[in-house]
DNA sequence: CCGCGGAGTGTTTTT
DNA sequence: CACTCCGCGG
C-alpha cells in the first residue's frame, strides 16, 4: 500500500486527510490539485466510506472525466465513485425524478436546437420582419442564456452586454417567456434548464431533496472558479446538511466568465460554510522557474492583483521560454511543425506536445500543415464533429424515431426532402400534434397531402423511419438503413459530401458502442466524441498524437513542450473583448492559464502580416506580452523566413 | 411556397 | 471568409 504522506507536502495531506467538514481550497497552477482529489477519494475509500456516496463535479467534461479516470487507475473500487459535469448530474437526478416537478419525460436541447426554437418563437410573435438590426436568433439565444445563467433580468444582460439592442428590450423579453413556454409545453430543456430544474427540485421538495443530498455524503467540486451561481446552489443545497464539501479553485484561472462563472463563489462558499478549513497549495510541481517568471510576470500586469506568486518546487530542465516572430501565419505554421518534429526526434513524442490558442480558426494553417505532413493530431475545442449539419441531420432522424414528437428534430428531417420548406413542415407537425385519433406519428405523415415532387421521399422517409423504429434490430444495422436513405441527400447538398461522409462512418462506430438509442442521444448531447484530426480514426489519448487546443479546453492539463499561437492584438485579447475591462482581465487570465500548462519549453509566437480579408493591416503583438517584465524573461527570435526589407514588422 | 443567388454582416471560449 | 437573411423568379 502506498503511504500517501511520503508523496505529499504537508499542505497537500492537509487537504487529503481532512474529510469532513468544509474545505476551501485555493490551489495555483501545477499545485497538483488533480493528485490531491485522486488521492482524497482513494483515501476515502481506504477509510472505508461508500465509494457510491462520494460525489465529484466539475464544470467541463474533460476535467470530470480525467478526475474519475485517476482516481480508477489506483482502486478500481474508484469506479462505482459519481461524477461528471453539474450538467449531465443534473440530467440523472432529473430523469429519475421528472414526475415530481411535472414532467413525464424530457428532451434535451442543444446549442442548435436552442436557436432553432427561439427563431420560431420569433416568427410566431411577427418580430421576424419587424425592422433591420434586430438580435439574430444565435444573439437572442445567448442574452437568454446569459439571464439564466446570471440570474439577470433580460434589461440588465441588455444593458451589461448588448446596449446596441436596448431599443428592442421588451421584445427580447416576450421572446424569452415565448421561448419559456414553448419548451414546457413540448418538454423541452436547453443546458440551463437543466440546472434551473434542479435547483427547483432541490428548493421547492425539501423531502426530496433530503434524500438526494443523503446519498452523496462527501462531495468535492473542482474548477470552482468556473461554477456559476446556479451551480453554487445546487452545491450548497446537496451539501449543506452534513458540509462534508471540498471545492477547489484558483481565482488566477478564472476563464468562463462569458458564461456566467463568477470566481466571487469562491468568497461566498466561505460565507455559506463559516467553519470552513481555507487551505492553499502554492508549490507548483508542474513548470521550471523561468517558465514560472514569465506567468508570473504576466499575473503581476493584471489590474486585479492576485497574491499568489507561483514558486518552482521541482528542479526541471528546460529552457529560456521564447517568443518568436512571423512574417505570415504559414510561416508560423511551417516553423512550428518544424519544431514539433525536432523536439519529436529528441526523445519528446507528440503525446508530450501541445499547441495552444484562443480561437479555433488560428490553428487551421497549422493543421494544412500538419496534414501535408503527414503528423497525426487531434483537435479539442472550437467546431464540434457533432455540431457539423450533417451529422445533425443524421442525428436528429434517430431522435424522431425514439420520440416521434420531437418537433425540432422532425422539421429538420423533413425539410431535406426537395421542396418541403418551412410552410409544409410546419403544417406537417401542425398535422402530427393535431391528429385527435393520436395515431402514430408516421401513419398521419404518410397520410398527409405534401407537395407532388416531394411524395416519393415523404413516402421513403415513413418507411424508413417505421423499419428502423424496430426495438429488434441493432443500432449499426439501424445506421446503414439510414445511411442509404440519407446518402442521396448528402451528395446533393454538400459539396464536400465525400469527407463528411467520412464523419459519418466515425458516428457509426461511435454507435456501435451502445445498446439503447435514447443513452445514445443523452450522451451526444451531453457528453458528445470529440472530432479526431485524422478523419476517420479516434485516438484514444495514450498513442502519439499531438494535441491541438483551445485554452479553454486545456484547462487542468500538461505537455512538456507547449507553443501559443497567435500572440496578437484582436485574437489575443480578441477584438471583442477590447470594450470592456473585465472581458480584458479574463483574456489576460487565459493567457496565464496558457502559459501554465508547460512543463520544460514554451514557444509563444506571433505573425505581424494579416492574412484576413479587408483593408491590408499590420498586426500589433499582444498588450499582454508587449511590456517590459515579460519581455526581459522571453528569448526572442525573429524567424528567417522573414522579408529583409521589412523595417517595421508591426503596426502601430 | 420553395430555393436560388446576391447582399450584408460579424467573426470566441463551453454545457 | 462563411454564414445568415432577403428578395425575386419559377
Amino acid at each position: 500500500m502506498v503511504d500517501y504522506r511520503t508523496e505529499l507536502n504537508p499542505a497537500q495531506w492537509d487537504v487529503v486527510s481532512t474529510l469532513d467538514g468544509p474545505i476551501l481550497v485555493i490551489a495555483g497552477a501545477g499545485s497538483g490539485k488533480t493528485r490531491v482529489i485522486e488521492y482524497r477519494v482513494l483515501h476515502l475509500i481506504r477509510q472505508h466510506k461508500e465509494p457510491g456516496s462520494i460525489l465529484l463535479l466539475t464544470f467541463t467534461r474533460r476535467a470530470a472525466r480525467e478526475m474519475l479516470s485517476r482516481a480508477c487507475r489506483r482502486d478500481v473500487r474508484a469506479k462505482n465513485v459519481n461524477g461528471g459535469t453539474f450538467h449531465s448530474f443534473a440530467y440523472s437526478i432529473l430523469k429519475k425524478h421528472a414526475p415530481r416537478i411535472g414532467f413525464d419525460s424530457f428532451v434535451i436541447l442543444d446549442e442548435d436546437d436552442a436557436q432553432d426554437a427561439i427563431a420560431a418563437c420569433v416568427k410566431r410573435l411577427g418580430f421576424a420582419d419587424s425592422h433591420k438590426r434586430f438580435p439574430k436568433k444565435d444573439t437572442l439565444r445567448k442574452i437568454i442564456s446569459a439571464a439564466v445563467n446570471k440570474e439577470m433580468t433580460i434589461d440588465e444582460v441588455l444593458e451589461a452586454d448588448y446596449p446596441q439592442f436596448l431599443e428592442w428590450s421588451a421584445q427580447v423579453s416576450a421572446i424569452a417567456t415565448e421561448y419559456a413556454r414553448f419548451k414546457i409545453e413540448k418538454g423541452y430543456f436547453d443546458y440551463e434548464d437543466l440546472l434551473v430544474n434542479l435547483k427547483i427540485l432541490l428548493t421547492k421538495h425539501e423531502p426530496l431533496r433530503r434524500e438526494i443530498a443523503a446519498q452523496y455524503h462527501y462531495i468535492m467540486v473542482d474548477e470552482y472558479q468556473d461554477t456559476n451561481t446556479l451551480q453554487a446552489d445546487i452545491t450548497y443545497l446537496l451539501a449543506k446538511d452534513h458540509a462534508n464539501v471540498m471545492v477547489v479553485g484558483d481565482d488566477a484561472q478564472s476563464i468562463y466568465g462569458f458564461r456566467g462563472a463568477s470566481h466571487r463563489n469562491i468568497m461566498t462558499f466561505a460565507d455559506r460554510f463559516p467553519r470552513c478549513k481555507i487551505l492553499k497549495l502554492e508549490a507548483n510541481y508542474r513548470s521550471h522557474q523561468q517558465i514560472l517568471d514569465v506567468a508570473n510576470a504576466v499575473l503581476a500586469d493584471m489590474k486585479h492583483k492576485f497574491s499568489k506568486q507561483l514558486v518552482s518546487a521541482g528542479s526541471r530542465s528546460g529552457d529560456k521560454p521564447k517568443l518568436v516572430h512571423f512574417r505570415t501565419g504559414f510561416d508560423e505554421a511551417a516553423w512550428i511543425a518544424d519544431k514539433i518534429v525536432e523536439f519529436d526526434d529528441r526523445g519528446t513524442p507528440l503525446n508530450h506536445q501541445a499547441v495552444l490558442f484562443r480561437s479555433s480558426y488560428v490553428s487551421i494553417p497549422l493543421q494544412v500543415e500538419l496534414q501535408k505532413r503527414g503528423i497525426p493530431f487531434v483537435v479539442w475545442g472550437g467546431m464540434k464533429f457533432y455540431e457539423t449539419a450533417h451529422v445533425k441531420d443524421l442525428v436528429s432522424h434517430l431522435k424522431v424515431v425514439v420520440n416521434p414528437r420531437d418537433e425540432i428534430a422532425l422539421r429538420r428531417i423533413l425539410m431535406l426532402i426537395d421542396s418541403i420548406g418551412t410552410k409544409t413542415a410546419g403544417r406537417l407537425i401542425d398535422s402530427v400534434s393535431a391528429d385527435k385519433d393520436r395515431r402514430a406519428p408516421m401513419a398521419v405523415l404518410a397520410q398527409a397531402p405534401v407537395p407532388a415532387k416531394s411524395a416519393r421521399q415523404m413516402q421513403s422517409l415513413c418507411a424508413l423511419l417505421e423499419k428502423i423504429a424496430d426495438p429488434a434490430m441493432g443500432l449499426v444495422k439501424k445506421f446503414d438503413c439510414l445511411m442509404r436513405y440519407y446518402t442521396p441527400i448528402l451528395k446533393d447538398k454538400f459539396d464536400d459530401h465525400a469527407e463528411r461522409a467520412s464523419d459519418l462512418e466515425a458516428l457509426r462506430e461511435i454507435l456501435a458502442g451502445y445498446r439503447q438509442l435514447d443513452d445514445f442521444l443523452a450522451d451526444f448531447t451531453l457528453e458528445p466524441p470529440e472530432r479526431s484530426g485524422v478523419p476517420g480514426r479516434a485516438f484514444s489519448g495514450e498513442e502519439r498524437v499531438l494535441t491541438l487546443s483551445t485554452i479553454h479546453s486545456a484547462k487542468g492539463l500538461e505537455w512538456d513542450c507547449v507553443y501559443i499561437l497567435g500572440l496578437i492584438e484582436g485574437v489575443m485579447p480578441v477584438s471583442f473583448s477590447l470594450n470592456k475591462d473585465s472581458s480584458i482581465e479574463e483574456e489576460h487570465r487565459l493567457l496565464y492559464v496558457a502559459l501554465t500548462r508547460a512543463k520544460k519549453h514554451l514557444f509563444l509566437s506571433a505573425h505581424y502580416e494579416n492574412s484576413g480579408f479587408g483593408p491590408q493591416q499590420f498586426n500589433r503583438i499582444s498588450r499582454f506580452v508587449d511590456s517590459g517584465p515579460v519581455l526581459a524573461r522571453l528569448e526572442q527570435i525573429v524567424s528567417e523566413a522573414e522579408d529583409a526589407d521589412s523595417e517595421r514588422p508591426y503596426d502601430g
